[in-house]
DNA sequence: CGGTTTATTGATTCCCGTCAAGCAAGGTGG
DNA sequence: CCACCTTGCTTGACGGGAATCAATAAACCG
């Protein structure tokens, strides 16, 4: 079997005290739920958030912490996850630049109920929970706004749900396959490449399975010419199969 | 083997046609998010929503139908799951009079992502999705007990995954069991009964396994003493030791 | 009191988790 | 630039938990 190409994934990030102003601004800009905010209102929201930079691994909070600030990624990517008493992670997500994580305080939750840490060096902007509060009382269309994000992120936890108790592994891994592609992907000459360092551990911790399974089956697809990969790297050749194999009938049972 | 004593749960369910004007009041006005409304604009909120009666078995809405509506229990229970492939079903929730259902429409879904059926008997209350809007849009306080009750499902969606991703079977029914139990338990003398039928098949779809899983798991706590079950009902006996099961490490590794 | 639905229990199969060994990649320092 | 070491990946062997198939029994309903 031929080996994989090196090293396609170049993690370009800026040092983490370079998370300046002007990056600030423009990217609260951009978030989903300050879209529509004119600049000045724009200008007086980012007054409330405070940057913070944290390297790889590096704990942003833990499960159990009082739940004191939300965070948006300013750049750099960041997992959450939560862990089993067995010792297992169990990773609820990855996320990128633009999107928010920390258990939005202001819904009454005490504490953290998961922890995020850096999967690369990360800027990440935050914001106490009485502060943005105050933002939830003063703009009421960005608290529709995040109603919306978090019932977009309701429907996909649920949809995870939906995968865990129903399908086997090699199809859990291909839809995980695609989620990531779906949001982190780039065009790359080996293919959609997953943009952030993913080890195998870490698809088996999204995927509910082991290590050793997630490999096995990434080695199948790649047999099938479906992904490349290689050590931390995924790219996906053949997103359509992949599909196909998540959407799957168990072809049976329909002739009569 | 003893046999379980036999139908502990009643369901006192109105005809689904007496879903009265001033029952719906007293509902609306117990919702989470409309309860600090002054009473003339509850009634005016009251308005909006059209009542809706459903027989046992009946369906609300299917996966793929166009999002139109918002729906809320007045009596009764109703499930939301989806199909697997396989043609498995997965239950993703029972709620209970006061429950929203319904994929809030305005967060921009086009069509339901699941697929909600009368568990009993039940009168639900529905709103479109535009005046629904009309009333977030003018009782911004309504919008934030909303995110707030999103917010709080999403976490449970959470803990779902890292049950289903980490928990053996004999724990996932236990969790279900106590999470049922929590939400729709009756003092009662056979125990704390959970107030909806409940096959084992319903549990099976909830705790990600098969009925025939759940029934050996269910006989294994009747045998220890933890519940009363019998045909479509459960009772829990002792949520602490059920708890603990949950709970319980995996008993190594921890002297050095 | 039949007929139907749901639950129980057993026998068998198999997916996948566990344990273990060996290999490849990549960073580091001489 | 190469030897070395760490870390992540692969692959095999094995065992166990749970799914599947199947048959019986209990509960409920009219």
């Amino acid at each position: 079997m031929k080996s994989p190409r090196k090293k396609p994934l170049e993690i370009i990030t800026t040092p983490a005290h370079l998370c300046t102003v002007e990056l600030r601004l423009r990217l609260l800009g951009k978030l989903p739920f300050f879209a529509d905010l004119p600049a000045e209102d724009l200008e007086a929201v980012n007054q409330k958030f405070r940057e913070v930079g944290f390297q790889v691994e590096e704990y942003i909070y833990h499960e159990g912490d009082p739940a004191a600030d939300l965070f948006v990624i300013a750049e750099g990517m960041v997992r959450v996850f939560q862990i089993a008493p067995s010792g297992r992670r169990v990773l609820l997500d990855i996320l990128a630049a633009g999107d928010f994580f920390g258990n939005l305080p202001m819904l009454g939750a005490e504490e953290y109920t998961d922890t995020a840490q850096a999967q690369t060096p990360a800027c990440v902007l935050r914001v106490g929970a009485d502060p943005f509060q105050q933002i939830l009382n003063q703009y009421p269309g960005v608290t529709q706004k995040v109603l919306g994000l978090v019932a977009h992120r309701l429907q996909a936890a649920n949809e995870r749900v939906f995968l865990l108790s129903s399908l086997p592994v090699e199809r859990r891994i291909a839809f995980i396959l695609l989620k990531l592609a779906g949001r982190l992907g780039q065009e790359h000459e080996v293919g959609l490449l997953i943009g952030t360092p993913l080890s195998r551990e870490n698809l088996a911790e999204m995927a509910g399975t082991t290590p050793e399974s997630a490999s096995r089956v990434m080695s199948q697809f790649q047999k099938e010419g479906l992904i490349a990969a290689g050590r931390e790297w995924v790219a996906l050749k053949n997103p359509a199969s992949l599909q196909a194999l998540v959407d799957e009938e168990p072809l049976s049972g329909n002739l009569m």
